[in-house]
DNA sequence: CTGCCTTGTGAAGAATACTTCACAACTCTC
DNA sequence: GAGAGTTGTGAAGTATTCTTCACAAGGCAG
């Protein structure tokens, strides 16, 4: 699947640079001279993200993000600022941006952020399994429950955990050991016992950090 | 529901004090004088709390807390130390307690640690629903989609939304909007517009913070 | 007022997820 | 090696969730 982005530059030179570099790394590119510009190219087609630069005539690069975010909330927006100021570039996360390059820089530079971007959006998208992987594993109050007593225990034979959770129909929990064997984040070693994987502490710490969080 | 208490203390005077106080409270209470004869009743009998003492003779409180977390993962441990040691209360957290109160302690002080970390369990246990709402609210890539687009909006009329999210039947939209406003995510304004509730910018934090956590 | 966009409902069906059951291999202990 | 406990599979049924469709009330511009 091709990804679109938008340039958004008031320095043709620079523009057309990034757009042919852009372009040789197989994304499709449109580019846009100004704000305005941008925001009507916005609303006719969606972008993955945006490069937008800070200094321009017009509608400047930070007034721009809100208005950009406003019409493309899941787009990400890389702002290019030539004055390597922190507080410029906090500003403009604020704002809503999502990354941001300080210029002059180097092409590789750039792409690397890019790319790294465009993978954030991918992964927001969904198109990334690994959301639903997390969310489905943590669906359900069962699943929750062995990987808090795996988080707790380290490891566990099965039927010690059958007892452990309480629960009556040993297939059951076979069941959801299986779900979450899937889901890769648990995994049955050698001498029997089911123990967390990497991910599955992880997720087990994201339940944590969710109750905590409900819980003022 | 009665749920079930714990109490370890070999002082036979205060045990018997904190049984009568507990019962009261409407709490089914069990005592044990020692860590070895605690040990003996988690096996036949769940609980849902242990009040533990942490000087005893024979096996230590200290000690005692890993056994007891083996064989009962999911009980509350509450530690009662009677040295104002920060450093104790902390190895005892480490070593799997849930929290710890100092003697000499007033009844009140006791009762709260007791209802608070009972209503963890609780919570925990999925007895509240409440756990189970926010994983269903996020179960969903669309209501995912949603939630991320209003906090990052504000706020957004029903079609806007719809255009935002790039979806082509609107009443999928709908329906989603439903199990979120159903969850208490987000609310419906007077002036037709949908918003996170405070419970829904929690969800999305938890959703941001979930998504960071999977990206190292 | 007419027509179009917005916003919404409910029901039917498709798709998933979950539970339960019947059964079997395997590993201990005696 | 007999028997009890452990560990696991797969199929069938049940429940839940999601999608899609058909339809309609309300608002607003021309």
């Amino acid at each position: 699947m091709m990804e679109n982005i938008l340039v958004i530059d008031d320095e043709e030179e620079l523009r057309t640079t990034l757009v042919e570099v852009l372009v040789r790394e197989g994304l499709a590119v449109q580019e846009a001279a100004n704000a305005d510009q941008a925001l009507t190219m916005l609303k006719s087609a969606p972008f993955h993200l945006i490069l937008l630069d800070m200094v321009m005539p017009g509608t400047d690069g930070m007034s721009a993000i809100p208005l950009i975010r406003k019409q493309a909330p899941r787009t990400r927006i890389i702002v290019m600022t030539a004055f390597a100021s922190v507080q410029n570039a906090v500003h403009a996360l604020q704002q809503g941006a999502d990354d941001y390059i300080v210029k002059p820089f180097k092409i590789e530079a750039l792409m690397l952020a890019v790319r790294r971007n465009l993978q954030k959006a991918r992964f927001l998208d969904g198109e990334a399994v690994e959301l639903d992987g997390v969310f489905h594993g943590l669906a359900n109050a069962m699943r929750r429950q062995i990987l808090l007593v795996l988080d707790r225990q380290g490891q566990s034979r099965f039927m010690d955990l059958v007892r452990l959770l309480e629960v009556e129909d040993h297939t059951k929990v076979n069941f959801h050991l299986k779900v979450l064997r899937e889901a890769g984040f648990i995994e049955h070693g050698k001498d029997k016992t089911y123990a967390l994987t990497a991910a599955g502490h992880r997720a087990a710490s994201c339940l944590s950090f969710i109750s905590g969080s409900l819980t003022p």
